[in-house]
RNA sequence: GGAUCGGUAGUUCAGUUGGUUAGAAUGCUGCCCUGUCACGGCAGAGGUCGCGGGUUCGAGUCCCGUCCGGUCCGCCA
């Protein structure tokens, strides 16, 4: 037998067995007479004792990090021992070691603390691996994986899979392409995802489809982001908008449960589109804490903010707040007691390119009930007191205000809130906070092509009540500037995000079912029918032959496994990862290809001059 | 496409106002050590300061270009 036994599992009761072990060499500790060595496993680490004998006989052939052995010896208990392992109360008095392989010295440590950088690890990625850091991370992927299989195949869904080489269609994000040898000049697309695939299985009758599938989209990459990444897809037939979000919110429990161990019986709020836009300045709010946005040039009462004279700052003749298109405020907890310097340093914040504001206006509400603002000239005490009120800011805290054009304003505060969350501590890593986002719009407007575009893709349905503006408005956009009064800006989707301490980490539709319905979407997002039918016939094929009411889901894996195991990157959760270039720096890819391959491909290279 | 930070020993980093022979820790090599587990002690090797050009009596340090890596914006669901 190769090895009896794993370098974790051998305990105190163990002593006396003789055992085999094999793996690799994490330390040596030489003494004159005796050598410790700790051998480490996928599954531990436990220390070998060699006496004089043995190492004598390790002279000749010396052993190093990394070497790969394999020690028979009998199980013994230490005379000192070191309970922060658990094996730590044994060794294993070697008889016998064999050198199965020898290492070159590792380039970085192998140990949780490397002392390696990132390039170099990801290079040495098989390296990497070895380490118990990422090595739990992978662990955690495949609970997840596991999990999420459980739970779906309890459920009656079926893994199905779905083509990688199809057709390309330049419809949201850009497609990899593959050239086709036996179609020359012609080429496949790597899925973005397997969207239409898992609608056509729906009009097969397979009512419940899942997949935990690679998905590609040739975009510039993020820390959270890979040209590559893993989705947890599904698809069911039959059923509302509701039994969607039940169906997974069950699923998302059941992996908390399995994963985390954590019993999420909080109900999982359900906030439309607009109130989270509204209230958090993003679609996708961070709910661990408050610091909620306040309007303070609207009229509009909605929750969350407090009723008051929603015209709070217009017209004081301060030029800020009246040339505004919109003025925004939230309430930092402590802020009152932050000094000039502080402030300062926050104007700078979000000053910087990346938020892109002019400035930032702030009021102290100072625990004696004084106000004190940047703005005193403009306002009087009760006028800051009203704005105070009115951004819910208490005695102590400090309201910050924000102005400017409405999107980038909007954005900049959301920015400021989760920045300053952040900060105060406020995004607790072991807190966990779902959300569903619900009621998206169907059509964003596009100014580049004057069009409309889909905000998810072009075969998620319309809500219900909305078929009918839909179907009987003429999509085109006569003046650009008043896109907004046009009747398909308010028509609202029938669709759904999941949101976990402000990321999204799935999203979904109710999809159109009905060609009609489809080839007006179609026409909406300015597609002619040749086009339509050049790219999406089969689809709308399929439609005429008992196409079921269906809808879905796809969750993204990576960054479900990333939030769950506590970090801000998913690269630590693949075990071969890209760089931020889209480059696997180990296999050194992509790469130029043969002259003869070129050829057989029909393919040449234009250089860019 | 843009912004920004970084690149110095195998590795992680320091390097003052431009000034003699570029340092530390760790790793590596050798010797000593029978209870270590971040073992300890002594000695030693190890550098194209990313690359190219410029300014200067003199450049790791200043300037220009370029390559590589990190983060973000645009882009992307």
């Amino acid at each position: 037998m190769f090895r009896t036994n794993t370098c974790g599992e051998l305990r105190l009761a163990d002593i006396n067995r003789e055992v085999t072990l094999a793996g690799w060499v994490q330390t040596l500790r030489k003494f004159g007479g005796i050598t410790f060595i700790d051998l480490r496993d996928r599954y531990g680490v436990t220390q070998l004792l060699l006496d004089e004998v043995q190492n004598a006989a390790l002279a000749e052939n010396p052993l190093g990090r990394e070497f790969v052995i394999q020690a028979t010896g009998i199980v013994s208990e230490r005379s000192s021992k070191n309970l922060q392992m658990p094996t730590g109360e044994i060794e294993v008095k070697v008889s016998q070691l064999t050198i199965l392989n020898k290492s070159a010295t590792p380039p970085f440590t192998i140990q949780d603390e490397t002392d390696g950088g990132d390039d170099l690890r990801m290079r040495y990625r098989y390296l990497d691996l070895r380490r118990n850091a990422v090595k739990k991370n992978i662990e955690l992927r495949y609970a997840v994986n596991r999990a999420a299989r459980n739970y779906l195949h309890q459920n009656q869904f079926m893994d199905i899979e779905t083509p990688f080489l199809i057709k390309s269609t330049p419809e949201g994000a850009r497609d990899f392409v593959v050239p086709s040898r036996m179609n020359p000049g012609q080429f496949y697309a790597l899925p973005q995802s397997p969207q239409t695939f898992k609608q056509l299985l729906m009009v097969s009758g397979y009512d419940r489809y899942y997949q935990v599938v690679k998905c590609f989209r040739d975009e510039d990459l993020r820390a959270d982001r890979q040209p590559e990444f893993t989705q947890i897809d599904c698809e069911m037939s039959f059923i509302e908008q509701d039994d969607i979000l039940r169906m997974f919110e069950g699923m998302i429990r059941y992996i908390f449960k399995e994963v985390k161990g954590i019993e999420y019986t909080d109900e999982i709020g359900r906030m439309s589109w607009e109130d989270a836009m509204w209230v958090y300045g993003n679609d996708k709010p961070d709910i661990r804490f408050g610091m909620t946005i306040a309007n303070l040039k609207s009229p509009i009462k909605r929750k969350g903010a407090v009723e008051a004279d929603g015209f709070l700052v217009a017209n004081a003749g301060f030029p800020v707040f009246d040339q505004a298109e919109t003025v925004l405020a939230i309430a930092v907890p402590g802020g009152a007691a932050w000094t000039r310097k502080q402030f300062d340093e926050l104007t700078d914040w979000v000053k910087r390119p990346q938020i892109g504001m002019q400035g930032m206006v702030y009021i102290r509400h100072n625990e004696d009930g004084t106000l004190k603002s940047t703005a005193d000239k403009f306002f009087s005490e009760e006028k800051l007191k009203a704005i105070a009120d009115f951004a819910n800011a208490k005695k102590g805290e400090a309201v910050l205000i924000l102005a400017g054009r409405e999107e980038k304003t909007r954005k900049a505060i959301s920015d400021l809130r989760l920045e300053l969350g952040e900060r105060l501590g406020l995004r607790k890593k072991e807190e966990f906070k779902l959300l569903w986002v619900l009621d998206f719009p169907l059509f964003e407007y596009s100014e580049d092509d004057n069009r409309w575009v889909a905000r998810h893709h072009p075969f998620t349905a319309p809500k219900p009540d909305q078929i009918a503006t839909m179907i009987n408005n003429d999509p085109s956009i006569p003046d650009p500037a008043r896109y907004l009064e046009h009747p398909y800006a308010n028509i609202k989707a029938n669709a759904y995000d999941m949101v976990l301490n402000g990321n999204e980490i799935g999203g979904g539709s109710i999809r159109i079912f009905q060609r009609e319905l489809q080839e007006k979407m179609f026409d909406a997002l300015g597609m002619s029918r040749e086009e339509a039918n050049h790219k999406f016939g089969f689809l709308l094929g399929a439609f005429e032959y008992g196409a079921p009411p269906h809808g879905g889901i796809a969750f993204g894996f990576d960054r479900l496994c990333a939030i769950l195991g506590g970090s801000e990157s998913i690269r630590d959760f693949i075990a071969f990862p890209k760089n931020n270039s889209g480059r696997d720096v180990m296999l050194d890819a992509p790469a130029t290809i043969d002259e003869k391959q070129l050829l057989e491909l029909s393919i040449g290279i234009i250089k860019p001059e």
